[in-house]
DNA sequence: ATGATGCTGACGAAAATTGGCAGCAGCGTC
DNA sequence: GACGCTGCTGCCAATTTTCGTCAGCATCAT
């Protein structure tokens, strides 16, 4: 048995303990050497699954690792459907493929009608006008935004005049046509907003910014608050 | 990354791609050669997945594989509240709500740190310029969609001229500022499409009509080709 | 017919896996 | 505190698997 099945068993066997399994009798059960058996615990855990170890007591496989069941009315179903078409077709690739995976994984644990209107949904989304490729992979923006890491970008102003600024990336807004990084700009010492598609370089730096998150998004809420929602700002 | 977290990511792909999709375009997603391609989806089948491959074709993942489908990753979350936020932004009332209902349905299965994720996220739908209003409750336009049923509209057209027609709906295609009713038009005995917003009066009548919601979307397609996708025609 | 695609075999280099050992650390019981 | 059970990690050499390439054949749609 390769090792990947044995993955996928260990997986089955601990799902059917619901007590504390010791790692010797799961090492015996699936025929392999307890080291061995540490070392798959640790593939699983890498892959997301929650398994909880305590020294003298056991594993336990916590839920959450598998997707149960859903259930959603049909007017959920199509505006999940909906929201994901729209993802799909205006946000940056890797979301975009997200999006669709994201679909897949409910509608595959769906009941059989259910998923029957997922994949007939009479929703659409229109292709509108062409929205401005990006130069950069916009992921590193939402990855250091998700660990609050700051960035170093490459960026061309509106009069297209390039800078190189640190920010503190934390919110991302899609309007129609284009896309915001929302930032705590060092250079400017202040609040700014970039244009995705006029980021012409990005790089995760390693180190994290001071603040949370959140916070920067209440205050810069609090600042934007006498200002125009609907007009694009950018960064000089 | 190691063979079997591949097997778990083609899975996904699979799960992801419903019309089949040729072995070298799945070998390129994953990064992989194409005989070991041919590989892992014989390890796959090995282990029970239904992986139809006809030559000519490409592969097809038949639903009901024992295996469940792992949690969402980080990016999935991200993408699916994206979505329901545009839709809750962007649609009518009774869909929007469902859009939040559905999103707290999902959050109510994640793990503690996925419901974060999900309630932190930091993708925003700016507000773009406002949508006019509909007369009618969109509700019924989607009610009859899903059911096939016919529908007696009171519309103004562009030049505000009323008329009143009966329309066998089979989709609703949302632009940025603007949704259309599309449907094949009694009056007109040809396909015609209604901005929602123009439409006065809507009633849903006892009638199905005689096609297929599918059928007409496939025709209607093949009619619309040569057209530009992204202009708003609508009915006169 | 032709091209696209699925599928299999062989082979050598590269990479991963495996088990054994040794040691450390946390937990519960005595 | 002592002890046993257990989780967990590092190391290493032998073994196994994996992988890409090449080559060839079969099947299906056009």
């Amino acid at each position: 048995m390769s090792r990947s099945e044995r993955l996928f068993d260990l997986l089955q066997v601990l799902r059917r303990h619901r007590r504390p399994v010791s790692g010797r009798a799961l090492a015996e059960e699936i025929g392999v050497s307890l080291r061995t058996l540490y070392r798959d615990i640790a593939s699983l855990q890498a892959q997301g699954a929650t398994i909880e170890g305590e020294a003298g007591v056991g594993y336990v496989l916590r839920p959450g690792f598998l997707l149960p069941p859903l259930m959603f009315t049909p007017e959920e179903i199509e505006a999940l459907v909906l929201g994901s078409r729209w993802v799909a077709g205006r946000a940056d690739g890797r979301l975009a493929e997200a999006a669709r995976s994201a679909l897949a994984r409910i509608g595959a644990v769906l009941p059989p009608d259910l998923r029957e209107e997922m994949e007939g949904s009479a929703l659409f989304i229109a292709p509108g006008a062409p929205i401005p490729a990006d130069a950069i992979d916009a992921a590193i923006l939402r990855k250091a935004i998700r660990t609050e890491n700051k960035l170093l970008l490459g960026y061309s102003d509106a009069n297209g005049a390039p800078s190189e600024r640190v920010v503190w990336p934390f919110a991302l807004a899609f309007f129609d046509q284009v896309r915001l990084l929302i930032s705590w700009c060092e250079l400017r010492d202040d609040f700014r907003s970039f244009r995705t598609d006029r980021i012409a370089t990005v790089e995760m730096m390693e180190t994290r910014y001071p603040t949370r998150r959140a916070d920067l998004l209440k205050q810069w809420k609090q600042v934007k608050h006498a200002q125009p929602a609907h007009e694009v700002h950018t960064a000089e």
